[in-house]
DNA sequence: TTTGTTAAGATTGTCGACAATTTTGTTTTT
DNA sequence: AAAAACAAAATTGTCGACAATCTTAACAAA
């Protein structure tokens, strides 16, 4: 675990952030030093150690931690304590199943409530995404989180507002959890990028049906190219 | 809001509940209380109060309101308080696209995943439900929670955790919200309980694929009527 | 009357201390 | 030596008090 003795709270600039008591801006913080594996899977969450590093007391604490039990980044058992969830491939798997359905029906709906410009920066970004590509050839280390910045965009997309909370609020961390945890770079990103924008291009259409089938092949495939990699370690 | 004054924090018998903590025990209780709407959507939720009210001190307590705030049940603005979600008739379609997507996905996977023993419990489930609708002749007043219950067994037997986190842990508790505030009565419970037999007749046949569009033809058809009540609502 | 200011009151946020429970380590018994 | 019983330590759960912030209500100015 990489030691995060005496950390400053830090305050967010000025920006979005209405959170601002220290249960709020504690679990920003814990959310991310999860999902970077800085406090890695399995690991007990001590109280009386978290609160001396964030320099908080632990009322506060237990509050962020009961946030943190709600987006399914620790598990807690009373009166033993709580532990950052350990992510196995199979639960992985389950999420991509969720994935699938989820963004699958944001993309139908999203080629409906999409506006030209909101389309218009959302290809701009694959433009971004092509660039990178070519720069690192073939590589392309950044999709790490370019990837979902995509998806993100079409579930914003289908402003469906439990869409995105289900999704950005705990299904996405999940996802970048596993793969800052195994450092997984995506395994085709030529090829996903043309997926993207033929997913972009139906939406662009208005045909809500090609968009859903596409994105849930997308999702899909991504899937079992996990369960592929699955067992081949298991070969070994 | 129907008075609660004094209430004791019922002990759970000795059943399921490993919830021993008292933050746990009054979180569950205010789940029933504001889906049932003893606790009514947009009303304050005063610390001093309910601390009063269920003899604990402001410490649980909060940490029972941030779980709420998680399943999605209550708003919480920092220094102003915690309110109960008022639900607008958009909210609840926008569940129901959700459900279209995950449950017809729960039903595809439950068409592979399902054993012969949780085929024919649910089936025993529908026919209780026949029975019930036949002796009210039509009113189903019953079917309120009932059809629920079908739903989340296909749910169970898509053997996915996170559909399960998902539905039966934050949407299906603002459903029923729902249908208590507004007291709706399912609208054409023959028709629905016969869908429900189609739904398991293709999981019963393995057949993933059409189980998947029984049951989004099945929750899209119950998200149209409701938005015909809508629309007839704001012809008066 | 309406608007803006200010002060009192109430509520939320935070802390430190104590109680209850679990975990750890030691000793005792078989 | 292994298992059981016990004691000590540490951790979680709960509480009451104080600080910070918001809400209100009264008052003043336009």
């Amino acid at each position: 675990m990489t030691e995060v003795s005496e950390v400053e709270v830090t305050e967010q600039p000025i920006s979005n952030s209405e959170l601002r008591t220290l249960a709020d801006k504690v679990c920003e913080q814990l959310v991310t030093a999860i999902v970077k594996g800085d406090i890695p899977p399995g690991h007990k969450i001590s109280e009386p150690e978290l609160a001396r590093t964030y320099g908080i007391s632990r009322g506060p604490l237990r509050e962020a931690i009961r946030r943190l039990e709600g987006l399914r980044l620790v598990v807690r058992v009373p009166h033993v304590g709580a532990r950052v969830v350990s992510l196995n491939t199979d639960e992985l798997l389950e999420i991509y199943h969720v994935r699938e359905a989820l963004e699958g029906m944001a993309s139908r709906l999203a080629a409906v409530k999409m506006s030209q410009a909101e389309i218009d920066s959302v290809r701009e970004l694959l433009h971004e995404h092509e660039a990178s590509i070519e720069k690192i050839d073939g590589h392309a280390y950044f999709q790490k989180e370019g990837d979902l910045d995509f998806h993100f965009r079409i579930v914003q997309g289908s402003h469906n507002d439990k869409l995105m909370e289900l999704l950005g609020g705990e299904l996405y961390h999940l996802v970048r959890m596993y793969r800052y945890q195994f450092s997984v770079s995506k395994s085709r990103p030529q090829r996903a990028l043309k997926e993207h924008h033929r997913i972009l291009d139906a939406i662009e259409e208005g045909d809500g049906e090609l968009a859903e089938i596409l994105m849930r092949r997308h999702i899909s495939t991504a899937r079992r190219n996990i369960e592929v990699k699955l067992t081949d370690q298991q070969k070994d």
